[in-house]
DNA sequence: ATTGCGGAAATACAGTGTATCGACATGAGA
DNA sequence: TCTCATGTCGATACACTGTATTTCCGCAAT
């Protein structure tokens, strides 16, 4: 005789299973609620309904994982449409770069923090590359794409820096001066940071894209020089 | 009738007295020896002599003593005369933040990080500033400095990243290609990353110092033109 | 029915930043 | 000189972390 249903227990719940996709998109979410020091192994594995050993299948090391996001928001910087010229190509880059890494504000603590080879950091310098090549010998187009990169990577990191600075310490308007208290005003009031000083107390408060917009514009100009000069 | 010193024990040993700057100097050494994540409160404290709760003393979270590091290395950066013209000064910083940078590597992960506000923070963006001081306007000013800066720190964090990377993977002669194993060589044999791996295989290798010297320059040339440009 | 086996989970470990507590040497007041 | 308050230091404690190791257990093949 049989048991009846109601004997037997349910089977065990077999596991979910897991991909690297998934286990990348949890630990993005998670880094964009509470930046990157909330991603742990453990949470990640806890909302994926594992233990946190399971990730080491997908993973070897922590540092991997964060190379994956890496990579993983690396495809909202590939532009949809073959660019205009070199000029308009590298420009895109760099506002796609920005407006990814204000969406995604950790991306600000990895960028430039090591090269990056998965699939899709290669397929933005592939794009970068092949919209300057033939126009000046290889040496040049690096040294131009490396230039621009360097300017907004540091300029990135910059903005978010002061923006987060600026959320610290409540609303702050003015980047310094008020932002950080009592101390940098005591600072510039010892009167030894004269010129520092006339730059808080007169410089014209700017909105960080378009301050980002003008250095890019410079640098680019600078590119524009070197890649048409020596050949003209 | 008293006893005599041999019956007396020694009194106990005082702790040793502690300042900012024996703390910050240990971390920074321990940081110069095994990177920043070797950089922990115990182990700071246990090289003084002392348990790691009486660093809060002068301390109340370790980011700050990460802001301290930081601050206190900036005084390497400070140039110690009056530089000839704006542009030499302009680049000396970069060299010198580059130099420091490659003395005490961790400080690639920290550059950018944060808005320096420290005594020699303050002091060096003082002297940049009093360097360009009257040559344009305040606001063009601030935007040469800030998009000079941003390139360098952006440089130097690629620099030394590619330095750590070649490191980890042996001795790496090209940034990329033998450097992440075979890899690299397989995703360019694809053919998917044409220009890519014509600028892997046909770029040459220039070492690092000129590479950041060559931009640095190129940067230059365009704050010039706008220094002098539109005012003229 | 038994036995491997492979993969998931539990446990374990060494370490972290930081809060709290207890002890104790030192200075003040009696 | 004795006592008591004080303030500082160290020990302990806690909630975590990344990762190594061990244990367990359902399933496939014998």
């Amino acid at each position: 005789m049989t048991m009846t249903v109601w004997d037997r227990p349910e089977p065990p719940t077999r596991p979910v299973p897991l991909d690297r996709e998934r286990i990348v998109a949890t630990a993005i979410a998670l880094a964009d609620e509470g930046g990157l020091e909330a991603v742990s192994l453990r949470k990640v594995a806890a909302r994926l309904n594992a233990g946190p050993m399971r990730l080491y299948g997908y993973i070897s090391t922590k540092q991997e994982l964060f190379d994956l996001m890496m990579d993983e928001v690396q495809a909202e910087i590939l532009p949809e449409e073959q660019p205009g010229d070199w000029r308009e190509a590298l420009s895109s880059l760099a506002h796609r770069t920005r407006r990814t890494a204000l969406r995604h504000e950790w991306l600000a603590d990895l960028l430039g923090g090591r090269p990056t080879l998965g699939p899709n950091g290669l397929a933005v310098t592939e794009a970068t590359l092949a919209a300057l090549d033939g126009l000046a010998d290889i040496d040049t187009v690096m040294r131009a794409v490396e230039t621009v990169s360097a300017y907004f990577t540091g300029a990135i990191r910059r903005e978010i820096a002061n923006l987060r600075a600026e959320r610290a310490t409540g609303l702050a308007k003015r980047d310094w001066q008020r932002a950080s208290g009592p101390h940098v005003t005591r600072m510039l009031a010892t009167g030894r940071f004269p010129a520092l000083a006339k730059a808080v107390y007169d410089g014209t408060d700017v909105d960080a894209e378009t301050s980002f917009a003008t250095g890019l514009d410079w640098v680019l100009d600078a590119v524009a020089a070197k890649l048409t000069g020596p050949s003209v």
